[in-house]
DNA sequence: TGTACATCAGTGAACGCGCGTTCACTGATGTAC
DNA sequence: TGTACATCAGTGAACGCGCGTTCACTGATGTAC
């Protein structure tokens, strides 16, 4: 369905491109599949014509790229802002955790398309050109890390080395969500449990 | 590059079946990308023309349903050749897993599809129509819940929920390697030592 | 205040391509008589 | 043993479609004089 649309003021063309992101973020979120975000596609979700993405986007890969780091953004976004001012250490890494898995879950799509497939080492996650206030996908982890750093100096956790212990624990949050999402139908037992042990055991969370 | 072919005799048409999802398979492993499985690419790679294929696929889905399903077999296989004779449970538990990562890693692209998309309630690994010999994933599955249980069984392991362990352990896997593959640049801790450390603490195994 | 002009956010038509799918067919081979 | 015929594993040409990308352009708006 074409949107009309009233072009864009002198001076302010570079909003298109936030609204390119949007219409592809959109298409992604419908459809559930990463083909879908074509570059025709996003333009008439856009509410323009085809030729006017180049003037932002190289091309239609640029878009898809575009997408992946606005969906790190924001899951970065909902991380911080989750453990935001909790001082329990033990808290603070379950809360965390639950909103990353929360996130994995409520935005499904957007999940698989950001680690569905292989990245450029300069991207978002490891290495990126992040605008300023944004974090870095290390840095991001990095709080997991402190995470379970804190809880071990406060004598809750048994872990040795926090940094693998993130590792090892992002991995299997990663597993849980993305396996829950490929096996609806599996027999899983209790989600709730499953999140909780793979966090306790993980971390090493003293009983 | 077309294949010279010569055709089957008669009676033996469904061999081009084979062929055909061979020749899907081979287009994945080399393109890592599942959208390279179109069904005049896969023609052309079989050596025959594209309306052949309809004799023995629906649609272009079915072909892909089909080599989705032969990669859960290979993985099944593997999985009960590499445990095949090993008696002692823990050594058993971790054959297992590590053989299932190691498909994960050595078949990165076919272990991305098999999960890469909500499969169909009806399909391999929770109820498909499995050819005879062959086992269900729900059965592959259940060999992860009878090595948990038979470490608990011998007092090497603290599972009380066998099932829920194996689930557990199985999302972790899951996780572990395909994250891996999504950020090859991550500085990864050392691997080994990330699998066992998973293995030991989600499926309870005393130290 | 008026006007010429540069800027720039877009448009519209066209291109070649590979795709999935359809249709009518061909030609080798086994079988019935 | 010879031949007519049914079977069936494929072929070849064609279709309409949406795609990414290119090109020359338009027309509103701010700015210089």
């Amino acid at each position: 369905v074409n949107q009309v649309r009233t072009r864009n003021p002198r001076g302010q063309g570079a909003r298109l491109r936030d609204e390119i992101v949007d219409a592809a973020m959109a298409l992604l979120e419908e459809s559930g599949r990463e083909e879908s975000i074509t570059l025709r596609a996003v333009a008439r979700r856009a509410g323009i014509t085809a030729p006017s993405i180049y003037a932002h986007f190289e091309d239609r890969d640029a878009i898809l790229a575009a997408v992946i780091d606005a969906a790190f953004y924001e899951l970065i976004d909902a991380l911080t802002a989750a453990i935001d001012g909790i001082e329990d250490p033990v808290e603070r890494l379950h809360t965390g955790c639950h909103a990353y898995l929360g996130f994995a879950v409520e935005r499904p799509h957007r999940y698989r398309v950001m680690f569905g497939r292989d990245r450029d080492p300069e991207s978002a996650i490891v290495a990126p050109a992040v605008p300023a206030g944004k974090l870095t996908g290390l840095e991001a982890f990095q709080i997991l890390v402190d995470s379970i750093r804190g809880c071990a100096e406060a004598g809750r956790s048994d872990s040795v080395d926090p940094f693998a212990d993130a590792a090892v624990l992002w991995s299997a949050m990663h597993g849980f969500a993305g396996l829950q999402q490929s096996l609806e139908h599996f027999p899983w037992p209790d989600r709730v449990q499953m999140e909780h042990a793979i966090i306790d055991r993980l971390a090493r969370v003293r009983d």
